[in-house]
DNA sequence: AATTGAAATGTCGACGTCGTCATTTATTTT
DNA sequence: AAAATAAATGACGACGTCGACATTTCAATT
């Protein structure tokens, strides 16, 4: 491998010169520094930064750790945000994947210990409270999208669940609907929690009565093998006598099934009913016939502030919050409208 | 940072022993192999990775290229795979996404050789002919869900869309289907192709005629932005009075809209008509009631194997086929079954 | 007890870069 | 033209590790 000391032969400087060059230092002769640059060119130099880390003991790099990337589709947006930010600050990625187990996140943290990384974001792909990092392990790092337990000192940036449930209940309500239904999200994710509170927080402020909402359990379980009664307690809401107008789902796997069991039941959407849902999964959102009216996570742009986060604490910034939400924006299209009028 | 050397004034050695006793070498005292391991637990020692590598001036670090990850959910697991071959290997993963933006590929293979890495995947989202790399980088690279154009000459791993659509033709023509429907991918998917060409070979033989197979067209346009047809040719061909009874989608996404059209229509599925897919995306196919019968992709073993051949490549080893190609294995579930009999 | 070979440990330097400080060269000032 | 200042360049070593080789210690053999 050509090293800067090959560049300075052929260059006739000394090799210190050339890393003036290479790092764009000033006070080097025009002239010399065009020889230089010509020299580099010829041998076709790239700086080693394995050298340039060890000499100056400090990193640019950036730890990624995820848990269950695949059970998640888009979650990987998170990721891309973090590269991206990356990218554009000259900063390097490094990865892990600990498939949730307790021993590979271990692992990981070591390895990135040897790599002498500068920080770690801790990425986990649902909206969960979590504890990484037992051990003795020292290295800056900002959670994405989970919140650490109380035990623990971490920062992090969260999705604002509440907020976009709040928006979204609002914006069912104003369209008219008096009769809701929710089918909602395991309670084992952050995010079940504050989407439900929030949207019964939202009908209580409008007036809406204990019997106008009526909140089922879509799901429950372990995480990633829960069961799913969805379809079956949309069909039994929908069955009815006095079924809702509006059917809001915990997310939008759950409206898929929705539009499944009301197009079964020979339901017009949304001139019959309305169905909304959570997260924006474009695959299901905008697959749907109608699309889907959902609730955006803001994925990307928690990547992209986490990595900020995290810089700005490696620069010695000291964040005031703890714990920064991101909104959720409301993305309006066809699977909602005004209640009928009866 | 504490160093080998301040191991090994505390043990009580020089530095050459405690770095023999970090990386296991033998002849080493017992004693005193129990006596550095103790300095190294009291001073959290950690190997530092940087220095192995220079003083080695080899690397165990693998890099990822990836485009388009957003678009596609779950391709992800392509990651994954390489993640966990990683782990098993004792090699670390550098990653970086290009956007499918020529500028940031460069500059990727720049960060890449910058921090010596050893090899690197590149990985696409969609299986598709692809060139990259036209700068002078001599790294070892091995393309995973793609294949290069011909005047390049890596090696490749390929999903086997051929095989998986025979396999599925072969099933849906002996359920007994004889009006089949298939409403096919945009032409600029390699995949697309191969899919087709699979299922008119497989009709032919088994004696199929060309009334019996009508093919359209469902989607088209530049990927990421095409337009969608799906939802209107699979409402048009199942309004027909000599309507099919099975539809097949170039991919799951399709199918979540021919299921929603025949819903729409009062089809049942599957007595009426039976819909397969492809690809396999969890959060479709195992989504919609009654579950998608469709063909795997096998993402996490493209990126499994995609690393296992790059380090072959590495190790010097000439692996015989410049394309391997993954199966894509039939998954049947509820959406398909026997043809009506008439 | 002397000899021999193996086992255990140590010394030294180099990997590529760049900070520190020294030296040389060019430019400005008196 | 000499002195003072600034600009340009270079020599050297250290970051942490481990390969090559040297030396010391120990156990086995005669």
């Amino acid at each position: 491998m050509v090293s800067i000391k090959d560049v300075a032969k052929v260059a006739g400087v000394s090799d210190k010169t050339v890393s003036r060059v290479a790092n764009k230092e000033p006070n080097v002769h025009p002239e010399t520094v065009e020889k230089v640059n010509e020299a580099i060119r010829k041998l076709g130099y790239v700086p080693n930064m394995t050298a340039r880390m060890m000499r100056s003991s400090r990193s640019t790099t950036f730890g990624i750790i995820t848990d269950y990337v695949s059970t998640t589709p888009y979650s990987g947006d998170i990721v891309r945000g973090i590269q991206d930010w990356a990218n554009e600050n000259k900063k390097t990625v490094l990865m892990a994947n600990t498939n949730g187990e307790a021993e590979r996140e271990i692992e990981t943290w070591r390895t990135f210990q040897e790599h002498r990384i500068q920080g770690v974001l801790f990425v986990t792909m649902y909206h969960r409270i979590i504890d990484p990092m037992p051990s003795s392990v020292q290295i800056p790092t900002v959670l994405v999208n989970s919140r650490p337990s109380k035990k623990r000192n971490y920062r992090s940036i969260e999705p604002d669940d509440y907020q976009g449930s709040t928006d979204l209940a609002k914006y069912v309500i104003q369209l008219g609907h008096r009769k809701i239904g929710y089918i909602r999200l395991n309670p084992a994710l952050i995010g079940a929690e504050l989407r439900v509170d929030a949207f019964r927080k939202v009908a209580r402020d409008f007036g809406l009565s204990q019997a106008d909402l009526t909140v089922r359990l879509g799901m429950e379980g372990p995480i990633g093998k829960e069961t799913n009664w969805v379809y079956r307690e949309a069909t039994e809401m929908l069955s009815g006598p006095n079924r809702p107008t509006a059917l809001v789902c915990g997310n939008d796997e759950m409206a898929l099934q929705v539009y499944l069991a009301a197009l079964r039941l020979g339901l017009r959407i949304p001139e019959d009913l309305t169905i909304v849902g959570f997260d924006d999964f474009k695959l299901i959102s905008l697959g749907l016939k109608p699309q889907l009216t959902t609730v955006a996570l803001p994925y990307y742009d928690l990547g992209l502030k986490g990595a900020e986060l995290l810089n700005r604490i490696l620069l010695g910034e000291t964040p005031a919050a703890k714990h920064e939400n991101l909104p959720c924006p409301l993305v309006v299209r066809g699977s909602s409208s005004s209640a009928p009028i009866l």
